[in-house]
DNA sequence: ATAAGTTTGTGAAGAATTTCACAAGCCTTC
DNA sequence: GAAGGCTTGTGAAATTCTTCACAAACTTAT
């Protein structure tokens, strides 16, 4: 597996490797055979230091004078990110974003496996969503002990986010991908993640605003 | 304005100042007068220290003794978020998540209006997709300097990404948010924020298998 | 008015993250 | 096989961000 010793290692740095997998991969489906440090920072909007250090909190993999191997550096990061592991992931909410969410492919593709769909609308369940069909919001509790659901993805107004949270980390959820705008409550042993798109908006808002010339 | 001197105000912070204005905002629906950085923190998920430091990097709001007025504190912080300007947005790629963003209400909600919805697809070009008609991506670059632009929200596939930017850079775009998983090249005074669902999940992944128990 | 109880605003300390800079190692060429 | 040219891996320095801790200021109660 990995090794990184017991050091914590900064959530930054875990985004970038998701990114620097991303290019090796391109990279080695074209058959390149190495790249260095200063080639995979230029793809990625980084610095060659960025990518050693990041790298080198899990082990030596490049070869100096050369570089990197590009295929087996990929195998490692997969390894890092723990992408060898098939993850059952459900989504909560079936409007819009989980419509949007159900249909994306980087979910297989990665190995997220979505094996439920859930909404509290009687007029959308028992619909088909992608290979899925839509179940009762109150089926999801019990579905998550069943089946080992690791991951839920949350797409479901602000207001009900917390008190299905709530359920699903009592039935042993152990990761949240919410897309709720709000912030969640939820033990320390639980993995949360928030995508909030206002948030984002009123970054480049303020950048627009407060510019420095 | 605000009047942030001339220091440069950390993303994290801005990314909290959105958040504490989500949460005033709710505090003064309900009618509440004043709230505490402490109430405030607990609500935000982050510490009294932080949302007190963050505040005064643009000014004392707040009453010792008493905590921060709510109703002016929410003003004040649409101010220094800029969203007193009504933003002109283009959504680029009319698929699934370009789809879900038009129809996002907080859009509108909190000023930024999508002006126009672009494709390459012939197929869904001159379709209806909410007030807007999707127009063609080479009428893109022209509209942006017509319409004066703001903001580009990109939802179109990771390869073609990176030309369309380049052509609305040129034409005078000024903030990018862009979905596309892949890391964009502008010049630095344009400001670009990437949601990453790929790179979410994997930072889920690498945290179930990575557990500190 | 005074005392007791809160809560802000902020320098200073501490922690975390990024950048620097260079020895060590590998490849290629002569 | 020695020399020259690259590139890694990594302590140390620099920078950035968060937390601490407390004086100052306000409110309420007596």
């Amino acid at each position: 597996m990995t090794l990184p010793a017991n050091k914590r290692i900064a959530e930054s740095t875990v985004r970038r490797l998701s990114m620097y997998l991303r290019y090796m991969e391109s990279l080695d489906e074209v058959g390149q055979q190495t790249a260095s440090s200063d080639e995979l920072a230029q793809l990625c909007g980084t610095t060659p230091a960025q990518v050693r250090k990041d790298l080198s909190f899990f082990g030596s993999f490049g070869k100096r004078g050369l570089g990197y191997p590009v295929h087996e550096l990929t195998e490692r990061l997969r390894d890092i990110l723990g992408l060898g592991h098939a993850w059952q992931v459900v989504i909560v909410g079936a409007g819009k974003i989980g419509s949007a969410l159900a249909e994306y492919r980087g979910f297989r593709q990665r190995g997220f496996q979505v094996v439920g769909v859930y909404d509290k609308n009687p007029k959308k369940i028992g619909r088909a969503w992608g290979d899925a069909t839509v179940r009762d919001i109150d089926s999801l509790a019990e579905d998550v002990v069943a089946h080992h659901v690791d991951i839920a993805v949350i797409a479901i107004p602000a207001d009900d986010a917390q008190e299905v949270v709530d359920r699903i980390v009592l039935a042993g959820i152990r990761a949240i991908l919410s897309f709720a705008p709000t912030s969640l409550h939820v033990p320390p042993h639980i993995a949360v993640k928030t995508v909030n798109m206002a948030m984002e908006l009123e970054g480049l808002s303020f950048a627009l605003t407060n510019r420095v010339e």
